[in-house]
DNA sequence: CTAGTTTTTTAGAATCATTATAAACTGCGA
DNA sequence: TCGCAGTTTATAATGATTCTAAAAAACTAG
């Protein structure tokens, strides 16, 4: 879903009806310049205020999950009771700021590479995920 | 709290009284080998199971609270419905095998140093955590 | 375009984990 | 031993998420 895409083919490509609210929804989500990280929370906050037509809680839940599920989002679990989403789903690391309660992207190349020693038997990675948290100095 | 601690005495210094429900479950996540990976169902099993004095689920989450407030305890977040508490504080990082759901310690030195390149005006770090999903090959 | 079918939306109810409450209990210092 | 502050407890309250079932919208074939 890239810059001034047709979300409607692209909602459509993914098996997913390109819906009134589903077509609102990812505007807000991408159509911006910087990847959007929110909490379902956030979302809503957002749609009351920019989108003139009301979207039903349970419509938000389903749509974040369907795009979820598709994989054009991406879940981060900062702690037990804040989860965000982030628009931007190439591999990357975050910070996440304490004082501000922020999430950041922290691109593959802000980190160097990491290497992992240790292996598990019959096991391969599926994902390497860095959390940084930072706090005011 | 080293291997055969007096928890009563461990509890004391931390101003926390060594109430009978507190030891035990003082006994249970740290009178062990290894270190314990354990959400709050998988304690309040394990209590229902090897205590044989009852004791209630309000006072399971706040000892487990006191003891994560007074740094006994790790939090670890690995998504939304899932929060592990970990009795290894020391700085390390995190397998998450997705097939059995388990949590492995993954020690400070099983991993080249993390060198992270982009910093922020004005934060300064204050955790690095690495989190490895894995799942069966 | 229309009718019929399927998917989606919706409001409200249900669920589940966690936290709050307030009364009873207990550890501990005097 | 007494008394108080800190704890425990059962239960109620909360809050986020999911479920439900009926209405609405999207799609498909004719």
């Amino acid at each position: 879903m890239a810059k001034n895409c047709n979300f409607i083919e692209k909602l459509r490509e993914t098996g997913l009806r390109p819906t009134r609210q589903r077509v609102k929804i990812c505007k807000l989500l991408y159509n911006r310049e910087t990847t959007f990280h929110f909490t379902i929370n956030d979302l809503v906050k957002k749609i009351s205020e920019e989108v003139e037509e009301k979207i039903s809680l349970a419509t938000v839940y389903n749509t974040v999950h369907a795009l979820k599920t598709k994989g054009y989002l991406k879940e981060i679990s900062i702690n037990t009771d804040r989860s965000y989403f982030d628009t931007n789903i190439s591999h990357h690391h975050h910070f996440f700021d304490k004082s501000t309660e922020e999430l950041i992207d922290l691109s593959d190349e802000d980190v160097e590479k990491i290497q992992i020693k240790k292996s598990l038997l019959g096991k391969k990675i599926s994902s390497v995920e860095l959390l940084v948290k930072v706090e005011n100095e």
